[in-house]
DNA sequence: GTAAAACCTCAACCTTAGTTGAGGTCAAGC
DNA sequence: GCTTGACCTCAACTAAGGTTGAGGTTTTAC
């Protein structure tokens, strides 16, 4: 029979603990290893073995891709804690306000849609010449002039 | 010398103008096409010939998608409007209401996630203990219990 | 009537965020 | 000391939403 259920030696975890415990499979532990966003001693035998602050970082993981952040960014901003010692509740912090930041300006693009949908349903067209929605002319010809009120550039 | 800048003969638009006033690449429209997401006459030479209308619909895919939208829902959305008259303002105004309602939807989680980003900001933690964005015990055991209130399950 | 732009199809490739499977090793319990 | 589950690597596959290129045809302008 398999290992039971308390945590390796040492206060360490496996990567199937830390499967478990934070929800996410094996195979993405293994892949978020690959992009850089967790890093895991290895033992004597080459397997994987995390510390138990790596709970939290995947956590936070998780939380900043519901906000929509690509994996990429949400890698660069995690470069910003340190990587012996537990990150403080302030360093923590500071991520969090930033991508607070990033989930503001989202919303407020999504709403500036949604209110210009609105605008819209009462003229009922999306037309191409006078729809704030949409006048492609514009966004094409004036690269940056005015046309950059919708989400579709503004990435 | 190539042609000229004005549409085609009878009013309709080949694939190139319809690239150039919509903004999107030919290339896309293909793509759009193999996807039923707009469609097109041929010429004796099997090139492709668009109504007019063809505009408003391309104008409304790329708005749509801008909501969050993937392709394949925008094309049944689609399946609603009349394949030869062109729609009644009617008719596009009940497909942006549709979109309006799933953009409030995702404006809604985006807030929600903000806020308790916010409240972390409080105690710096995204505790996987107590902090409501992170408890994955919960959110794995009671599948469907009591832990959607997350962006992530929620789709 | 010919050059060149624009068009055609089809297959292959790209990115993001993973999952799946093959083939092989490690470790825990009896 | 052997079985079995957990682990390892690496390559291939998935899905969405396209882009790129090869090889060939049509249109248009002069």
């Amino acid at each position: 029979m398999p290992k039971s259920d308390f945590p390796c030696a040492g206060g360490t975890l496996s990567v199937g603990e830390v499967a478990k415990r934070s929800g996410v499979a094996v195979s993405t532990l293994h892949f978020y290893e690959t992009r850089g966003l967790i890093r895991s001693l290895r033992t004597e035998g080459n397997q994987r073995r995390y510390p138990r602050g790596v709970l939290r970082r995947v956590a936070v993981i998780k939380v900043a891709q519901r906000t929509g952040i690509p994996l990429a960014s949400i890698q660069e901003a995690l470069t910003t804690l340190p990587d012996s010692r537990a990150p403080t509740a302030e360093e923590w912090s500071a991520l969090s306000r930033t991508w607070q930041a990033e989930l503001n300006e989202r919303i407020r693009r999504l709403t500036q849609l949604r209110d210009q949908l609105d605008d819209c349903i009462g003229c009922g067209c999306l037309s191409l010449k006078t729809c704030p929605l949409r006048n492609p002319q514009d966004a094409l010809g004036a690269q940056g002039a005015g046309a950059r009120l919708l989400e579709a550039n503004a990435d």
